[in-house]
RNA sequence: GGCCCCGUGGUGUAGCGGUCCAACACGCCGCCCUGUCAAGGCGGAGAUCGGCAGUUCGAAUCUGCUCGGGGUCGCCA
């Protein structure tokens, strides 16, 4: 045994006990005849201490040590003197009296120091990614994911869900994101493609009477990365059968609730989960991911402006596009400069521009605002009744800043969302304390893919349109809603379910609209449609992201932080230096050629 | 694919046309020190300023291209 306990044990109650401890050098404090050395593991740190009168032999080599460098100490535990307690360290009371002293391994010198108010370049870190995880805040990253998947588990597992594997190498299914593809050498050309999420598997376990199936799934998608986008992520995937909707919603509300309570009971969490249609998110926040810690809610301003007198707003309303706005409370006075920087903010969102109207406080109340109040480069094109209407509408009061998007309704309500999170961080109007969530319901079917000039699933083409709605299928697509619900917390979307098409005369009209033939269906999805008729049992299910919770529950802002070894922006890992090239001799096996891009 | 920001010793930053063969902090190396815990004192080494091409009498500093990193819009069924 190289240890008797880990580094962050010892207390007190210890004291007198002979140990040994092994662990990193964290820190060398050399005093001459008495050197100190913060031994750290996983656990936490302890000081020990060599004396020159009493162990000699490991004092001397006590003066050799470095940082980082793996060393086995055996000595006593003892308390620490009056005065020389450490209230900042756990084990800040005891010490180790060393007696004997083995290096075990020595380190280069670090290119950065293993502390957690760390500041380095995030690729510096990937590319010496196992000195980084040996920060304690990374170790209590991964260890709060470690927990998070357990308490999962135990819940699915105490719902009666089995958890089974699905293969990583299937076929490419050209829906949705590009696909990362692995080449077969026993079928040259022929390719595999690693799944984007394991859909039509789990969907395959209901056919087979699973019953209720789940699984921590890697799933991989080909696309451009951001902050919480990864090209692999882990998904909470699971599936159940006879059920509908509301009994999934049951269980997520189940699933997430005992996530939060085991892992970071200091949150409130309040249940039941809300229900909010994807109509009313967007009307009233302007996405179907809002925070709703916190009001300041989207309005909408197209009719009263439609004939404002104010070109850009006419414009737009007549070219069927919104105006909408929010209500900064109490910002009337945003200088130049800071109205500016939201201005900035909107056009990185998307939208044109932003247009600013300060109502100073000095009225007492809107009805007596005068033209001299208002501060906006509409001011002069618009009527002050207008204006004053504008107002009433946004609930905009004497002394708060109105922020108006106009535009193309999608982007407007990109930016304009964007922008009420953005006022909300600069106001600090959401609780950090507070996890609400929210269950998004009702969304569309379908959206308009004007790239491909069609209809497109909003989901995937197997989600059930709701019941009521089948009708509409032909007569007005764009109408019906589906049995789809997204699961949101605090403006971020965790993941997404629906109830699956189990209707062969359902399926084969949701493929027609979307413009898939019979031949594309049979290519793509013949499989499943074959399955579905032998008996395939009302089901549905979900896909949640995992490292979105987990970097939520750890309080981080990016998913790289709760991912042992996440990739860069360009999906590189600067440790592994991948992707790589392959040896001719594999490319040869594979029956591939590389050949320089076209340019 | 678009837009924005960044790139100076090991790490993080300062310098933003000559006074910079580059400053500071931490780290590193050496010496001293028996109670420190971001130990302390003294001394020292270490970057030609991501790369290339230009402008200029002169560039870390200006311009163009390029590479790398970060954020974001598109994209992500």
């Amino acid at each position: 045994m190289y240890r008797d306990m880990t580094c962050g044990q010892p207390r007190q109650s210890d004291s007198g006990k002979t140990i040994t401890l092994s662990g990193w050098v964290h820190r060398r404090r050399d005093h001459g005849g008495l050197t100190f050395i913060d031994l750290r593991d996983f656990s936490g740190l302890m000081q020990v201490v060599f004396n020159e009168d009493s162990a000699p032999e490991a004092h001397a080599l006590a003066g050799d040590l470095r940082s980082e460098w793996v060393i086995q100490v055996k000595g006593t535990v003892q308390e620490r003197r009056v005065g020389a307690d450490n209230p900042d360290l756990p084990t800040g009371t005891v010490e180790i009296i060393a007696s004997e002293l083995t290096v075990l391994n020595r380190s280069e010198t670090p290119p950065f120091e293993v502390e957690d108010d760390l500041n380095v370049a995030d690729e510096t870190r990937l590319r010496y990614r196992f000195m980084d995880l040996r920060r304690p805040r990374m170790y209590r990253n991964m260890k709060l994911r470690h927990d998070v998947i357990q308490a999962a588990r135990n819940y699915m597992v105490g719902e009666d869900f089995l958890e089974i594997e699905t293969p990583i190498l299937l076929k490419s299914t050209p829906e949705g994101a590009r696909d990362y593809v692995v080449p077969s050498r026993v079928h040259p050309g022929s390719f595999y493609a690693l799944p984007q999420s394991p859909q039509q598997l789990k969907q395959l376990l209901m056919v087979s009477g699973m019953d209720r199936y789940f699984q921590f799934a890697h799933c991989f998608r080909d696309e451009d990365l951001r902050a919480d986008r990864q090209p692999e992520h882990t998904q909470i995937d699971f599936e159940m059968s006879f059920v509908e909707q509301e009994d999934v919603l049951q269980i997520l509300e189940g699933l997430y609730t005992a996530m939060v309570r085991e892992t970071r009971p200091d949150l409130e969490v309040p249940t039941p989960f809300p229900r909010m249609t994807y109509a009313e998110a967007i009307e009233r926040y302007g996405s179907d991911k809002p925070d709703v810690r916190f009001g300041m809610e989207v309005s909408r301003l197209t009719d009263i402006v439609a004939d404002s007198g104010f070109g850009v707003f006419e414009s737009v309303a007549a070219a069927g596009g919104a105006v909408r706005a929010i209500v900064a409370p109490g910002c009337a006075d945003y200088t130049r400069r800071q109205t500016d920087e939201l201005i900035e903010f909107v056009k990185s969102s998307g939208a044109q521009g932003l247009i600013p109207m300060h109502i100073a406080a000095e009225a007492d109340s809107l009805e007596e605002v005068t033209l001299e109040d208002i501060r906006s480069p509409i001011r002069n094109h618009v009527s002050l009744e207008t204006l004053k209407e504008m107002a009433r509408t946004t609930d905009a009061e004497p002394g708060d800043l109105m922020l108006i998007i106009a535009g193309p309704e999608q982007v407007v309500n990109v930016a304009i969302s964007n922008l009420r999170v953005e006022m909300g961080r600069r106001l600090g109007l959401a609780d950090p304390g507070v996890f609400n969530f929210l269950f998004v319901v009702d969304f569309p079917l379908f959206e308009w893919d004007d790239d491909r000039d069609g209809w497109a699933a909003m989901h995937h083409v197997f989600s059930s349109p709701r019941p009521q709605d089948v009708g509409m299928l032909d007569s007005d697509p764009g109408a019906v809603l589906g049995q789809l619900y997204d699961l949101v917390l605090n403006g971020v979307e965790l993941g997404s379910g629906s109830i699956r098409i189990v209707d062969r005369a359902i399926q084969e009209k949701v493929f027609e609209l979307i413009g898939h033939s019979p031949e594309q269906v049979e290519e793509r999805f013949g499989h499943l449609l074959r399955a579905f008729q032998y008996g395939a049992p009302p089901h549905g299910g979900m896909g949640l992201g995992l490292d979105r919770i987990v970097m939520l529950l750890a309080g981080e802002d990016n998913i790289r932080e709760v991912i042992a070894f996440p990739k860069t922006q360009a999906a590189v890992d600067p440790l592994f230096e991948a992707p790589g090239a392959i040896t001719d001799e594999q490319l040869e096996e594979l029956s591939i050629r590389v050949v320089e891009s076209g340019g």
